[in-house]
RNA sequence: GCCCCCAUGGUGUAGCGGUUAGCACGCGGGCCUUUCACGCCCGUAGCACGGGUUCGAGUCCCGUUGGGGGUACCA
C-alpha cells in the first residue's frame, strides 16, 4: 500500500487538508505502508519556502510524517512533457487555440447532449480527447461507484500552449509514476477523476484505489474559512489546542469506530482506521466539541509535561505552581494566562469587581479581617490560610463567600481565580497583605 | 445551465428490514462548592418531503426539495 498527500501549497494547512494528510497517514502507518508528500503546484508559483516550511510545520506538530524526501511537482516538469508527447504522438490528445468563451457558447447550443469536442490545430493548449461513447466509472472505497457519461465530459486541457502541464493531467502522471495504490482526498476531487482515469488509461496505466473524503464546513454551512475562527492548523496551535487532541478530533470529523467509543490515542487510531467506516456526509468542524476534547487531554498530562507546554505557549518560565491549582479549570493552553497571570504581573484592572465585592456594604471591613487574620497566621500554607480565612468566616458569622470574594479581587482583581486558599498560599504573606493593603487604601472608607 | 456527491436532534455520529432510534458535544436543571471551572446526576432535541417495494422502512427503489462539489490555458 503505497499513499500520498499532496497539499497545495499555500501557507496555511487548512483543517480539512490535515484530517486528510491523518487518514492518510493513519492508513499509511497502519498497514506498513508507504507515505510520501508531493507539493502540487505545476508552475511552482505558490510553492514559495515560506509557504512550504510552513506546511511541513503544520504536519510535524501534529506528528505526521512521511517517507522520503517531499516531491515537489514543478520539478518534474521533464517527464510531464514526455508522457504528453506519448499522448499527443498516440493521438490520445491534440492541440486546439479553443478559448474557454469558445467551449462556453458551444455548451449554449448544445446543452448536455454533447460534451465539448475541438477540431484538432497545429499549436494552442493540449486537450485530452475524450471517446464520444461510454463512460468512466470511478470506483471509491468510500462511495462505491460514481458513473460518468462521456458525453457530458468536455476534452479537458492538459496542458497551456507554452507547453506547460496542468494539475489533473501532472497528478495522474506523477500518481502512476510514484506507484501510488491509493488515492484518499478531499471530494472536491471527485468530478475530476474521470480526467485523471482517462489520462491513466491514454497511459496504459492501471487505476489506483480512490476514496473521496467528505467536505468540511463551517457552522454556517459555508466552506469552512478564516472567519470561522480557527481554520488552519497552524491557528489551532495558537489558539492552544494540544496536537493529540486536534488528532483525535479530526479523525472522528467522518469516521466512527464504533457507537461508544469517542477517545483514541494515536496507536488505536493506526489499529483501527479503516476506509469503510468513512462517512460519506459532509461535516462541520464544531470547536466547541475540540475544546472540551482538549480539556479532557490537557488533564491527563503530567504536571510537568503540562508545565513544559505551558511555559512554551506562553514565553513565560517558573509556572509549575500556578499550573497545579489551575490546571482543572482550563480546556485550552491560551485560557491559563488571564487565570494566573496576576500572581506574575500583579492584579488586573477590573474595577467594575472591584466595586461590586470590596465597595459593598461591609466588603472593607471583611477585607481588612482577613488581613489581620492573614498578618497572625502560624502557617501560610494552603491549610494555613483556609485555617486563618474561615476563621474569620466563623467570628464575622457571615457565609464564606463574603469573606472569600474580597480577598479574591484584593490579590486578583477579579471575581474569577483558583482555588482562593491556593492563591493566597502560592502569592506569599507579604505580597498577599500587599495587595491587600493597596486595595484597602483604594478609596477613603464610605462610612 | 450541465455533471457528480450527500441527507438521523443545533453539531459529530451509531443504526446495515422488526430498537422505548443509542453515544458524545452543546444547551437546560440539579448535586458538589469560596469565584470560575472540573466531576457526577437528570433532562432537552432527530430519521427533510412525497410516492413505491414489503406483513413491516431511518434502513431498499424512484421522485421532489435542500446542501455541497465540479464544470478554468487554478490546484
Amino acid at each position: 500500500m503505497k499513499l500520498r498527500f499532496a497539499p497545495s501549497p499555500t501557507g496555511a494547512l487548512h483543517v480539512g487538508g490535515a484530517r486528510t494528510a491523518l487518514f492518510n497517514w493513519l492508513l499509511a502507518r497502519g498497514s506498513g505502508g508507504e507515505l510520501v508528500l508531493r507539493v502540487e503546484d505545476t508552475d511552482r508559483r505558490r510553492s514559495t519556502p515560506e509557504n512550504v516550511e510552513q506546511i511541513f510545520d503544520a504536519l510535524r506538530w501534529l506528528e505526521i510524517d512521511w517517507d522520503g524526501e517531499p516531491v515537489f511537482q514543478s520539478d518534474r516538469a521533464t517527464r510531464h512533457r514526455e508522457a504528453l508527447d506519448q499522448l499527443l504522438e498516440a493521438d490520445h490528445a491534440y492541440r486546439s487555440t479553443a478559448t474557454a468563451d469558445d467551449v462556453k457558447a458551444f455548451k449554449a447550443t448544445h446543452g448536455a447532449d454533447r460534451g465539448f469536442r475541438a477540431e484538432p490545430e497545429s499549436e494552442g493548449a493540449v486537450r485530452l480527447r475524450v471517446p464520444d461513447e461510454g463512460e468512466t466509472v470511478v470506483h471509491d472505497a468510500i462511495r462505491g461507484d460514481s458513473l460518468f457519461r462521456h458525453v457530458h465530459l468536455d476534452d479537458p486541457v492538459i496542458a497551456r500552449a507554452d507547453g506547460s502541464v496542468l494539475y489533473n493531467f501532472a497528478v495522474a502522471v506523477d500518481d502512476l509514476d510514484a506507484g501510488i495504490t491509493h488515492v484518499v482526498r478531499g471530494e472536491d476531487h471527485l468530478s475530476n477523476t474521470p480526467k485523471q482515469l482517462l489520462v491513466l488509461e491514454a497511459l496504459g496505466a492501471p487505476q489506483p484505489l480512490y476514496a473521496h473524503l467528505p467536505l468540511l464546513h463551517g457552522p454556517d454551512g459555508k466552506k469552512l474559512s478564516k472567519r470561522h475562527g480557527a481554520a488552519s492548523v497552524q491557528e489551532l496551535r495558537d489558539a492552544g489546542y494540544l496536537p493529540e487532541a486536534v488528532r483525535n478530533y479530526l479523525a472522528l470529523l467522518g469516521w466512527g469506530y464504533d457507537d461508544a467509543t469517542t477517545f483514541f490515542d494515536t496507536d488505536e487510531l493506526k489499529e483501527r482506521f479503516a476506509l469503510d467506516r468513512v462517512s460519506r456526509n459532509p461535516a462541520v468542524f464544531d470547536d466547541q466539541k475540540l475544546r472540551w476534547m482538549n480539556g479532557r487531554y490537557l488533564r491527563e498530562l503530567s504536571e510537568e509535561d503540562l508545565t513544559r507546554r505551558l511555559e512554551e505557549h506562553t514565553g513565560r518560565e517558573g509556572l509549575a505552581p500556578a499550573v497545579a491549582i489551575a490546571r482543572d479549570k482550563i480546556q485550552t493552553l491560551d485560557e491559563f494566562w488571564p487565570l494566573v497571570g496576576f500572581f506574575f504581573d500583579g492584579p488586573a484592572d477590573d474595577p467594575d469587581a472591584f466595586e461590586r465585592v470590596i465597595g459593598a456594604d461591609g466588603g472593607r471591613q471583611r477585607l481588612a479581617a482577613a488581613r489581620e487574620a492573614l498578618e497572625g497566621a502560624e502557617a501560610f500554607d494552603v491549610s494555613g490560610v483556609e485555617a486563618a480565612l474561615r476563621g474569620v468566616v466563623e467570628r464575622l458569622g457571615v457565609k464564606p463567600k463574603a469573606v472569600f470574594q474580597p480577598v479574591r479581587v484584593a490579590i486578583a482583581g477579579t471575581t474569577i481565580s483558583p482555588g482562593i486558599f491556593e492563591s493566597v498560599s502560592l502569592l506569599g504573606r507579604d505580597e498577599a497583605l500587599a495587595r491587600i493593603d493597596a486595595s484597602l487604601a483604594r478609596r477613603p472608607e464610605s462610612v
